[in-house]
DNA sequence: ATCTCTATTAAACACTGTTCATCATAATTA
DNA sequence: TAATTATGATGAACAGTGTTTAATAGAGAT
């Protein structure tokens, strides 16, 4: 079987990226590959060498719809909202997500590129974004300060924030029993700001 | 070939163990798998499993050495400093072993359990070192605050400290140019420190 | 010298990611 | 409508993974 053309080359991918997510949700992060991708869609292993680079492009492209939905959701989470109650909700709202829908999460923090490689430009500038998303904050916050200090807090506070959130879902965070996690980024953002806030 | 009885098993244990670190530091994490150590040690793969569990087992073995090493390090970096002062020197230090020899933390923030099967819980235990540390030096700091308090923030400045070496050691925060991950770290634990000590 | 026991192996199984010659069939041309 | 071209898709193959296990080499005991 040969040049089906049952789909454009734009919706097959969008198929192959659905895939992923559903398989990552459905069996989990580990079982995500190329040939359960390939199979979950009707094709063979192959053809997803014709879109995708290599898996890792496969994954990354998929983990992509993750972020962007985030992003769209703090974006939407924190309209109207005070700069310092916005960070807060940010970072509360990773949290939760993160907790919620864990294994999409999973794919998310648990992937590294399988041959070494640098992570891509494009996968970058995404995450890029949200940072850019804390500095908008950060500047209606304390307009006064310089650029270069925004960008380092709002890299500070959001690694910070992912690193709780790495820690959670990769379940390596559970040791001393009854400390919640929420409670770890509120203490992580409000203290850290309030101690930025007082300097300079 | 059978029987050589060349080792014991403690010996032989810690012969791949550090075969483990001399292929990632040598030939990058990726390089690390069972056929890999064995061929390093001059054994055959199959022998592996009557030492470890899995491969899981062997790698998370290994990254306990490199864990271990650090605890140690930070304990001596720290001898009669200020809590204040030791508390940032911990993580300044974290950041510089993580960033000097790369792959070796590399191995340790890239694995992921190959099953999904949860991290063992004495391997938790080794990073409830690390959280232990930072608690001795916030009740030096502030005796007065109550018990859990000093746990959740041990384990908030730790973990953001954790996300700013992570990102760093992957590669993901290279996204604003001029923004020095020692700079981050620092903004991190200051300021945070500076809020906290400031409430309650 | 024989036997026993076991540390070690080689081979096999079921998976990976990835490449590429081949071919069926849609689209184009005659 | 028939022949031709172009290409979407395949399936098989390669080299690598983790892991299991029956077979065995050889050290130590008899």
């Amino acid at each position: 079987m040969a040049r089906r053309n049952e789909h454009t080359k734009g919706e097959l991918k969008a198929l192959a990226l659905d895939a992923v997510l559903v398989i990552a949700e459905r069996d989990g992060p580990q079982v995500v590959s190329a040939r359960k991708v390939a199979q979950e869609i009707g094709y063979a292993p192959g053809m997803l060498y014709h879109l995708f680079e290599n898996i890792d492009d496969l994954i990354l492209q998929a983990n992509t719809r993750t972020v962007s939905a985030l992003t769209d959701d703090l974006v939407r989470a924190t309209k109207r909202q005070s700069a310092d109650k916005a960070v807060l909700t940010m970072a509360l709202r990773y949290l939760q997500l993160a907790q919620k829908n864990g294994r999409r999460w999973q794919l998310l923090f648990e992937h590294t590129m399988r041959n070494g490689v640098a992570v891509p430009s494009w996968y970058q500038a995404q995450t890029a974004k949200l940072f850019g998303l804390v500095e908008q904050q950060l500047v209606r916050m304390c307009p006064q300060k310089k650029s270069v200090e925004i960008q380092l807090a709002a890299r500070a506070v959001w690694s910070a924030v992912h690193g709780v959130c790495l820690l959670s879902v990769t379940g390596k965070l559970n040791v001393g029993g009854a400390v919640k996690e929420a409670r770890l980024v509120e203490s992580l953002v409000q203290n850290y700001l309030h101690g930025w806030k007082s300097i300079d």
